[in-house]
DNA sequence: TCGGTGACGCGTT
DNA sequence: GAACGCGCCACCG
């Protein structure tokens, strides 16, 4: 299993209506400092199985890349799972942060 | 092999 | 809080 997997495992592990930032999913990657890696891996993303919606920088904002219309989309998907966003357009992480260690089941 | 780049994060100023 | 600097490493020319 390459380094691109253990992310994409790990993200596809984050529940409904929940986020998780860069630099924790590679924490739980057991490859702590690599967020930039995380990032490195969601644009070379191909496959639609892996909600990589719900990955945000650590300020608890959509990160911003090459084409606009991605983040647009991320934003929507996210509204519609019930996410919100403050006035300054950022996900309050104190209530929508994943914390795997409290999301029982494993 | 080398250097630049990139969905990042953290400490320092 | 904003601006910097640096660490990290896969990919590409």
């Amino acid at each position: 299993m390459n380094t691109f997997q253990r992310f994409y495992s790990i993200i596809r592990r984050i529940p409904k209506g929940r986020v998780a930032t860069y630099g924790q999913i590679a924490q739980l990657a057991g490859l702590p400092r690599h967020a930039r890696q995380v990032g490195y891996a969601l644009a070379a993303l191909e496959e639609d199985d892996v909600p990589w919606q719900r990955v945000v920088n650590s300020k608890g904002e959509i990160s911003e890349r090459a084409v606009p219309e991605f983040g647009e989309r991320q934003w929507s998907r996210l509204k519609k799972e019930g996410i919100s966003f403050d006035k300054n357009g950022r996900i309050p992480l104190l209530k929508f942060q994943w914390l795997p260690k409290a999301s029982k089941t494993r």
